[in-house]
DNA sequence: TAGGCCATCTGGTCCT
DNA sequence: AGGACCAGATGGCCTA
């Protein structure tokens, strides 16, 4: 995993020198290469040309080249896919952090954060609304009351278990603290 | 400078 | 068959 830390990152090639290499080995049709350019463009919002030495750890990851002819060209669109999918991914990701209210910190919420926080607000909200309704069937008879307390009583149970709800409101203390 | 977080690439697997 | 999804790998950026 990442534990190799950086020292060894930088003894491999980088993905953008897989894709040279994978151009030249699979002698592409057309020389434009639409797609890898369309792809580097973006790359250079965040991924740098490449260093030196070429130490291909990381060519052992590629374990077959594509056989069939345009393979390339099919491999690159997969990358665009995946970006696009990737993409859609974090729009939701950020969508989910502001949907959680009361975060207004300028920092904007990692993925663990955001979904740590949603998840233990979605556990209080759940918390609320079963302690609202318990309360509201209390006097009522019948079965609706009982299924309701002991949802109840099976929520409370899962809080005291895991703490969520303390969580998420430590969590909001915190955050608002470190802002 | 180490560690956290992220974007991207990539090959494998699942699904339609 | 091809696209979606997933997880591993890797390098870059940022912060304490």
């Amino acid at each position: 995993m990442k534990s190799t830390g950086k020292a060894s990152k930088r003894n491999s090639k980088t993905s953008v020198e897989n894709d040279q290499d994978f151009l030249v080995e699979m002698e592409p049709a057309s020389s434009d290469h639409e797609g890898s350019e369309k792809s580097l463009n973006l790359r250079g919002k965040r991924r740098k040309k490449s260093n030196d030495n070429g130490m291909a750890s990381s060519s052992t990851r590629r374990k077959q080249h594509p056989n069939a002819k345009g393979g390339n060209v099919r491999r690159l669109e997969s990358n665009e896919r995946e970006r696009q999918r990737m993409h859609k991914l974090n729009n939701a990701f950020q969508a989910l952090g502001e949907a959680i209210p009361h975060i207004k910190t300028e920092k904007k919420l990692s993925k663990i954060e955001t979904l740590t926080l949603a998840k233990n607000y979605i556990k209080s909200l759940t918390a609320i609304i079963l302690g609202m309704s318990s309360g509201c069937l209390q006097h009522a008879e019948g079965v609706e009351s009982s299924h309701a307390s002991k949802l109840f009583e099976h929520y409370q149970q899962q809080l005291e278990d895991d703490g969520s709800l303390s969580d998420y409101l430590t969590q909001i203390h915190s955050f608002r603290e470190g802002s």
